[in-house]
DNA sequence: GTGCCCCTTTGATCCACGTCAACGTGCCCG
DNA sequence: CGGGCACGTTGACGTGGATCAAAGGGGCAC
């Protein structure tokens, strides 16, 4: 248990939220930057933002106002067709940032959705542009990020448009498992916080085809799953699945 | 046939390179700013380059320097898998900036293709950020153009996740349409600058299927195509045809 | 503890699109 | 102006994944 001090510092990191003391230097928007310039950056960091499992950090339509680094936690984000259709279109981790669709329209494209209890620090868009033209630094970095997640997009839209449903299961399994490695997780023994269903509609498959093929990676060793838990048997074979299509 | 002086004033244009006498204002980075400010711009745009058809703007791997602004023509960007598989990712008409994928990693991630003899303005990109710390308009509009990239891959792999063959055709059409109405041409009537397997790639279909989606969208009416001429005969249609889906 | 509901698994069947194949067509280059 | 070739169309057939259905299992609320 935490003794009074250390609860007392808990509660004023949550009023005074600090970059300058959040372990998620190397991952965040931070990196990079001088002492100082990380001072700097704390100041514009307005507030943290718990959220409870289930809850919506903003929904498509609503305003645009600040972009959003994961403070522990994880995130989906969603597009909704009018006819009801539903496309998740990414998950996010500690130190991943969210809200990056509204810059264009200054109105949120897609909903941002807790996938457990997690925190959050906003950051006001005017603020940050107003930092990023004092540090060169920030500048760069951040342009780093948004161009990083245009990357990451083409990725998907390659899985979604040229692989099979194993070949995108496994490429998603290994994405995870970078990322978690990147945190100083296990890069071979993770929690999924998402259903089965939420992968599916990632990787542009239906809840069952992602079921079966969870079910024949660990019928031939690939892994082993039980539920949420996803343990990686043979990281090497995972890799092969990817390359050695049959398809064309 | 131009004379003397118009021939002079386009040489000189091609050596210079500016934006101030750009008609792509509107849909381009100067967008929004004051005469003043297109004018620093003009000094940044280091150099127009001319390509034919079928000439690499740049290749994955190569390293990153500068994004590029399309002035004239129509390209493609894809991205290759090592076993050869193929995604094409976007194609940019006027006005449109290519390179983007290239700040994360300062190497590009995809290769930029001609699918027309084309022109493009350099835009030495430390220079590009140099400047956006000077003039807020142009920082905040590239901002919005790196985050309308996000929100238009976050359409497409909407696209590819959810959507059948027609209605992926369809909206690859109606999108088209917008973008030739924005730079003044028909709505309704174009030339496809791209082969049927390009756009199949695209939208994550085999060239055999994007062309019997279009007899089917012939014989219905809703377009009277031949060849790489596409006429759009019911654009209502073409519109529902998006959200009258089947499946699910 | 226990009961309910959501999540997951698994099987049987179906169908949209891929695959394979053959034939048309327009355009570019000599 | 003619021949070749890349591109496009169309048909027949195969299959991966969607759909429909039904039966566990696990976690959370009470």
């Amino acid at each position: 248990m935490p003794n009074r001090k250390a609860v007392q510092a808990i509660t004023l990191s949550v009023v005074k939220t600090a970059c300058s003391n959040c372990n998620l230097h190397e991952l965040c928007l931070p990196l990079g930057l001088s002492h100082e310039e990380v001072e700097k950056l704390d100041e514009l960091v307005s507030a943290r933002r718990r959220l409870k499992r289930g809850e919506h950090l903003y929904r498509a339509g609503e305003t645009f106002g600040a972009i959003y680094a994961v403070r522990s936690g994880f995130f989906k984000t969603d597009v909704l067709l009018e006819d009801g259709r539903e496309q998740v279109t990414g998950f996010q981790m500690t130190g991943e940032l969210l809200g990056l669709d509204g810059i264009s329209t200054e109105t949120h494209s897609c909903n941002a959705v807790a996938l457990e209890d997690s925190e959050v620090c906003a950051i006001p868009f005017s603020h940050l542009e107003g930092l990023s033209r004092e540090i060169h630094t920030l500048q760069h970095h951040f342009h780093k990020v948004m161009s990083r997640e245009i990357v990451r997009d083409h990725g998907v839209m390659m899985l979604l448009g040229t692989m099979r449903a194993e070949e995108r299961l496994a490429a998603f399994l290994l994405n995870l498992s970078q990322r978690f490695t990147a945190r100083g997780y296990s890069p071979a023994e993770f929690y999924l916080r998402m259903t089965r269903e939420e992968i599916g509609s990632y990787l542009g498959l239906k809840l069952e085809t992602v079921s079966r093929a969870f079910s024949r990676f660990q019928e031939e060793g690939l892994i082993a799953v039980q539920q949420k838990h996803v343990r990686i048997l043979d990281i090497g074979k995972l890799k092969r699945l990817m390359s050695h299509h049959t398809r064309d």
